[in-house]
DNA sequence: CGCGACATGTAATGATATTACATTGCGAAG
DNA sequence: CTTCGCAATGTAATATCATTACATGTCGCG
């Protein structure tokens, strides 16, 4: 049914490789520089892979920093609704999930109308470490 | 203590305007076009604007537009945690606040000893009209 | 006046993303 | 087995979004 790792093409592949390897959210123009060695030269290259491995749902936009992360759950496909936790000092992404959070946004939608495709949730603060530094 | 209104410079005004007129978000630069005819040339005009009117909480940005709203509850200096609604058909935004949103994500940033500093909430999808079309 | 703080003007550049078009690889229909 | 069609890929050009660097203007205040 859903793409596994199995069916990722060359290009998809080695993106994914990228992002998992790095210790942060890398932009795609990052991606493509990382990737020259393995005969990446345009952007395209990267933003065609992305495209669908966003789609498979092995990898998240963060649309505050205009930037990319694998996911950190690749292999629970249920995970509803996501929300990121982004350190500016160290650059660590947390991803979570909190079902009431989910629930109050439905909620909502459902109360006026609107038919929810997408839903971004993005703090932007610094993590237990770089707050006590 | 705040800025109120009457503090705002000539281009600040004339960024807010715009946005207050418009039906929907604007990038920096439909900003920029809309007011060659005031005198602006250059993004930094613009840009610069915002970031003041961003911080006096009179705009809002919409991360997964790269786009600017003026604030829909300009007058109201105390909505914690701000809510999106983008209808990706009519262009149309739904601005809204939940405190029970509000209090799970503040407790997530406890739990975690994580130092929240802005949150961007934004639900891609279609409003009533453009869903039912 | 003359200084300091802040707003502004202008140019150049950097960073992110898409459009357009040519090519390749590969499985299925004939 | 070949040809068709589709998806992935390659490449160039361009569009869109944002910042850096530096010069100038304005205005309150000592």
């Amino acid at each position: 049914m859903n793409a596994t790792h199995q069916d990722l093409t060359r290009n998809q592949t080695l993106v994914l490789d990228t992002l998992a390897k790095a210790d942060g959210p890398l932009s795609a123009y990052t991606i493509l520089d990382r990737l020259r060695g393995d005969g990446f030269r345009a952007p395209l290259q990267v933003y065609r892979a992305l495209e669908k491995l966003l789609g498979f749902g092995l990898v998240h936009r963060l649309e505050s920093l205009n930037a990319f992360v694998a996911c950190a759950h690749p292999h629970c496909h249920a995970h509803g609704l996501i929300a990121f936790a982004i350190c500016e000092g160290c650059g660590q992404v947390d991803e979570f999930s909190d079902a009431v959070v989910r629930e109050r946004l439905g909620a909502w939608s459902a109360e006026n109308g609107f038919k929810a495709e997408k839903t971004t949730i993005e703090i932007r603060g610094h993590c237990a470490n770089c707050a006590a530094a």
